[in-house]
DNA sequence: CAGTTGACAGTCC
DNA sequence: GGGACTGCCAACT
């Protein structure tokens, strides 16, 4: 063997490791579900939530972004309104706000029933 | 090689 | 109950 080379992996460029594992991850959440940056970078064994928003900015071209939410199930701010979209066309449980003038947002994800751990097939935690 | 930025979270007041 | 600061880790320049 030649020993060390200047590089036996073709990692050129970036290495997809903590992207692909986010990727996985996000890939694995059902429609109708959703998952916080914490979580998924609890996943993951890392606190990294930014670094899973910063990673999916990159691999989330191909990624069900939306599925992935902030914490307290608030919606993406880049494309809450191309979100909701999603959500609604996929089902997720989310929470209208009839009232009016509340905050910029008029709708909020019902984290509590959207939640979803990939640790666990449990759809029905309530 | 090192510094800065950033699709966030959790805790303090 | 709401607002602000700090901490975390990875990618970019």
């Amino acid at each position: 063997m030649d020993g060390a080379e200047s590089g036996p992996e073709p990692d050129s460029g970036a290495e997809p490791d903590f992207g692909a594992a986010v990727a996985e991850v996000v890939r694995l959440i059902p429609a109708g579900h959703v998952m916080t940056y914490g979580d998924v970078a609890a996943v993951l064994g890392s606190r990294a939530a930014r670094a899973v928003g910063t990673v999916m900015a990159r691999e989330g071209a191909d990624l069900p972004w939306w599925r992935v939410v902030r914490a307290g199930g608030l919606p993406p701010v880049w494309h809450e309104a191309r979100a909701l979209e999603h959500y609604r066309a996929e089902g997720t449980p989310l929470v209208e706000r009839s009232s009016a003038a509340s905050g910029s947002s008029a709708w909020r994800i019902d984290v509590r029933r959207a939640r979803w751990s990939p640790a666990t097939d449990a759809d029905d935690p309530f």
